[in-house]
DNA sequence: CCTAAATCTTCCCGTTCGGGAATAATACTG
DNA sequence: CAGTATTATTCCCGAACGGGAAGATTTAGG
């Protein structure tokens, strides 16, 4: 089935942040954050707060919608 | 500018929640979350946790994406 | 209008998030 | 390998979330 939106978010994140050479304490700072709230998203910490989720988001130009939910019975 | 996110879960939270003759206690239980949470969701709170989102945004379907951030220079 | 239902607000309060620092574990690089 | 940079984990702790209930406020109907 569909990867939840966590671990979609914490790999998005951790590929951009590579992508731009940065570490986390980098990105954290750009987002202003802490680096343990990024490792923690990065690896699809499941309960975080929509705002803190945002701000790491819109250091790369995005943020969240509301999309369909991905189907139970999807194929892999 | 584009609406922030949290104004449009709760739009969208609302209004299919009427079109569904739902009262926020009603939809409450079937995400199981709190009926103040729906409240306050509804309302746009800014600072919610993603799993507590998850939850009602289920119940009709949907959860969360990645998608491009909206401009800062559009046009309502 | 008046009433009842629905929603919003406030309260108390347990849970947990997130920051910062320190440490351990892992990944790189020469 | 060794030595270092990066990341993961743990700790303490203040801040904030979310539940439930009670009380105000708004809305909907008759």
């Amino acid at each position: 089935m569909g990867k939840e939106i966590e671990e979609t978010i914490g790999t998005f994140v951790r590929d951009r942040r590579k992508a731009g050479q940065m570490t986390q304490r980098e990105l954290g700072e750009l987002a202003g954050v802490g680096t343990r709230f990024v490792s923690e998203l990065e690896r699809g910490k499941p309960s975080v707060r929509l705002s803190v989720v945002k701000k790491v988001l819109a250091v790369f130009g995005k943020s969240l919608g509301i999309v369909d939910a991905p189907r139970q019975d999807e194929q892999p």
